[in-house]
RNA sequence: GUGGGUGUAGCUCAGCAGGUUAGAGCGCCAGGUUGUGGCCCUGGAGGUCGUGGGUUCGAGUCCCAUCACUCACCCCA
């Protein structure tokens, strides 16, 4: 027992809490006005669903996943991210044979084992949202437009959307070979990294920070002038479509994403300043996925954004409200022989519905007083000997400083 | 998994080159003010100096290990 929360998890404390809060609800407040449906789905799943789905080379399998096996000997994981567990959901409740497109919201922890570091922890917050059984691009754009409405919404205006389009399971096989033979050419002046990238996962070759490598990859084979037919079709659709809605958007051409069942359109909303893990949500287009969990061939598309960046990136930039108003009253009982009294007061309050807090330890008016201020109540109800005998109350208004003496039942109309 | 930085009170940090009972500010509690918050003053509570070894007459201070935090790589939200 150390008494600390177990590596790379937090608290989150009433007052961020708070703060949760309010992504959630605007967040939901769009799913609603985007017409997204909430779906709950399990926090560990089979761990074959991820296996299939994310994929058996992606380091997100390979090296974080928290898996377990459980007491009937199944194999089980705490789930690394949101689509894979909705996708199955989807398919389990034969929602392909529903009016298409399904569009669902979710919002949970996910876990991997990773080291921890800003913005990067091992149990973390996604929101995300997915569209099933479309392959049109507006649907790409449907889930672009919402994320970058949602960044609006909270207040963000500097955010980058990259863009880009990995192509497909026809196309994408010719790029990564060109890229590896490009790659194979230079091999030892790579470095380590890149050098084992050139062999798994050559895509990656193109994001490498180092700037040697930057430099050496500068000429290699761009991906759009490998993508097929139909897949540049479908993307610059989807530019045209964001151009149209004044989507601001970067072509990135050397943004790729490190779980595999993503074809076609792949984008990240970047912020600058919390740190290296810069990406606040991303997403993209995932037509085979459904197809490799064993259902019919069901396209997608989607996006999850990380509720913990958002919070950082948020504190950065100064785009938290501040501190509310006080509200609500505090009721000071002076003297133990009137607590009885004093607890009927509280309670009626309540029921008004108002925000309503006594003291529990029998302190001194002074220090309730002090109790009241702390805590951002608006009034204070003081009720004592002096008031019992007149039966009376004094309410204080803490902002003005001011105070009146008057029938319970007078305040307590005053207050509601 | 790899590398750097940091771990002293609830929080932010001092602690000089190893030397008696470990400090400050904020916060908390009480009093100054016979019932009234904010400002001011006084007092009080609160510390296994991350943990475990080692060096030394003596370790918060030096060494090693370990754990945690942190930043970066890898990767991703």
């Amino acid at each position: 027992m150390s008494n600390k929360a177990p590596r790379g998890t937090r608290d989150i404390l009433p007052q961020e809490a708070s703060r949760w809060h309010f992504l959630e609800e605007r967040f939901k407040k769009l799913c609603y006005i985007y017409d997204f449906a909430e779906i709950r789905t399990p926090l560990f799943e089979e761990t074959e669903l991820f296996v299939r789905s994310v994929g058996e080379e992606s380091d997100v399998v390979k090296k974080e996943m928290y898996t377990f096996k459980d007491r009937g000997g199944r194999e089980l994981a705490l789930r690394p991210e949101g689509t894979a567990g909705v996708a199955r959901a989807y398919l389990e409740h034969g929602m392909h044979n529903i009016p298409q497109p399904v569009k669902l919201f979710y919002y949970g922890p996910m876990f991997r084992y990773d080291r921890p570091q800003a913005g990067r922890q091992r149990q973390f917050y996604q929101m995300g949202i997915e569209v099933f059984g479309t392959k049109e691009p507006s649907a790409d754009v449907e889930v672009i437009k919402f994320t970058a409405e949602f960044f609006l919404s909270i207040g963000f205006k500097n955010l980058k959307l990259h863009l880009n389009s990995v192509g497909c399971l026809q196309c994408r096989p010719f790029y990564q070979d060109d890229l590896k033979k490009f790659a194979r050419g230079k091999l030892s002046l790579l470095c380590p990294d890149c050098q084992k990238r050139a062999l798994l996962n050559p895509l990656r070759l193109l994001d490498c920070k180092a700037e040697s490598c930057r430099e050496l990859m500068k000429d290699s084979p761009q991906i759009e002038d490998y993508l097929c037919k139909s897949c540049h079709g479908h993307f610059n659709e989807v530019l045209d479509l964001l151009k149209a809605l004044n989507v601001p958007y970067y072509v990135d051409s050397r943004l790729v994403r490190g779980l595999d069942y993503y074809t076609n359109t792949a984008f990240e909303f970047i912020s600058e300043d919390i740190g290296a893990q810069g990406s606040l949500g991303g997403g993209g287009r995932y037509d085979n996925l459904v197809e490799s969990c064993g259902g019919p061939a069901v396209p997608g598309v989607g996006m999850a954004v990380g509720v913990e960046r958002i919070v950082l990136a948020m504190e950065k930039e100064k785009l938290w409200p501040e501190k509310n108003e006080p509200e609500g009253v505090f009721l000071a009982i002076d003297g133990p022989e009137l607590r009885e009294e004093g607890l009927v007061m509280l309670y009626s309050m309540r029921e008004k519905g108002l925000r309503a807090e006594t003291d529990y330890l029998n302190r001194s008016l002074k220090a309730q007083m002090k109790f009241a201020h702390r805590n951002r109540f608006r009034y204070v109800i003081i009720f004592g000997k002096e008031e019992k005998l007149k039966n009376e109350v004094k309410l204080r208004d803490m902002l003005k400083g001011e105070q009146l003496e008057l029938s319970y039942e007078k305040a307590l109309n005053f207050l509601i």
